[in-house]
DNA sequence: CGCCAACTTGATGGCTGTCAAGTCAGGTGG
DNA sequence: CCACCTGACTTGACAGCCATCAAGTTGGCG
């Protein structure tokens, strides 16, 4: 039996938990398989589980033996120092996978915790290798799945490295307002899963810098901000921010 | 016949092309193939080439095809913003591989750049796929060496999302030479390839906040400094700077 | 209604960027 | 062989962005 949907949402999608019927398929693994090669995966992803808001789906030096993919929720991963530093190495939305990171060295390397209460698809990692050992598309999309996670944090570290605070937030409104754009939600109107420290430990500022940047942002026009109910008023604004020379 | 080796190296490395006599096996991608699998693997890479200091291996927006691994040699790749603000993402030595942010969209998303006279094997990559499909230890170590990059990604996040520019300069020394240790170098003594600025790019800091941190552990007795001959005197003392906590 | 976490806003300070001048090393040409 | 040139680097003075510290506000929840 699929495990039963969190709060708000009702029965319809309670039922679609296989892959063939998922509504993220096209933005999740199954992106370019045929129908019988679907059928192949739903075999494969065993597992569905419920991650509640604040909950570890996995730690840091955990052992690693399956990918994520995320049916519904919000998550973040960060790494912690030992002297207590945080990084947000990202927040992660439905149909994005959590845990590529722990191929390496077979142990996850940060944490990954639910920012709302999610459900997420379990895929046994050595299974999904034979099984695209014998799916030429799966195989191929699973490569871009992960290229893609490295062309995103080198994304991350050009957004680090040279961009003004400003230009941080502006880059972060964009990319998470595409993000749900790509789900069918609004690109303009949002709530953030995240607080301001997550947001600044993400793009490395502190978490009064973030809320002064949101200040100037509703100021100028560019954006109407109350508490984590974001709308995109001027997303050519925002742009021109992020664009915007240093000094 | 196989590429001619560039200035210093003599005869014998000449000889050793293929990967079966490659001495960078245990650090590249025939990591724990067998014999006959290595003899495969040599007839993958089929190209051998020579890069001078300063031309591109590959440019951000050119046609991905092949992932290459480096020989000998040195290399930088960045990713150019519009507005001309350069971001390097990474530093690559020998035994290394380049190109893996081109799998996700079929070209490449950076420029990948030599530092000094280097030698590349390119390694067709949709043949890599087939061979992959086949050799589940070569499968199995593609996705290893992937997902190591994504690690090391979020590394340089912490870097400099959270790092002060001291640390994060202790941070890349020792990173340099913990990877000449395991390639048989000094681990105490060894030549920059890069530039100040290249540096600060990579390391999200101005090109004299780098000269002046060198000059500052110098001062403090941690490396000894001439242009771009380094020697660490005392790795502890880095370690230290490099855990300090902020303030 | 009170509590607490999350957030906002203000005042101040410091790290690092910016601007500028000078030094060093390597290569070229006379 | 040496003067010259150029790119890379060093060092100093100053300034600005953002961190820090602090106080107050908001909203959710028991």
């Amino acid at each position: 039996m699929p495990p039963e949907k969190s709060t708000q949402e009702i029965t319809l999608a309670v039922i679609q938990t296989a892959c063939s019927n998922c509504n993220l398929r096209e933005l999740c693994l199954p992106l370019g398989l045929s129908e019988e090669e679907l059928d192949r995966l739903d075999d494969l992803v065993s597992t569905r589980r419920r991650v509640k808001r604040g909950e570890y789906l996995y730690r840091a030096g955990g052992e690693f033996d399956a990918i994520y993919a995320i049916r519904s929720g919000f998550f973040k991963t960060d790494v912690l120092l030992e002297d207590g530093r945080e990084q947000v190495t990202g927040f992660q939305m439905a149909g994005e996978l959590l845990g590529l990171d722990g191929i390496s060295t077979e142990h996850h390397t940060c944490n990954a915790i639910a920012l709302e209460d999610s459900e997420i698809c379990a895929i046994p990692f050595s299974q999904l290798e034979s099984m695209s050992r014998e799916i030429h598309t799966l195989q191929h999309h699973f490569h871009k799945v992960m290229s893609r996670e490295i062309v995103r944090d080198h994304g991350v570290m050009m957004l680090l490295g040279t961009m003004r605070a400003e230009e941080r937030l502006a880059a972060f409104l964009l990319n998470l307002s595409q993000r749900f754009t790509a789900r069918g939600y609004s690109h303009a109107d949002f709530f953030l899963r995240m607080t301001r420290e997550e947001i600044g430990s993400y793009l490395g500022l502190k978490l009064e810098t973030v809320s002064r940047a949101f200040s100037r942002f509703q100021e100028e026009g560019h954006i109407a901000v109350q508490q984590k109910h974001i709308r995109i008023l001027n997303v050519a604004g925002l742009k021109a921010l992020m664009n915007h020379q240093p000094i």
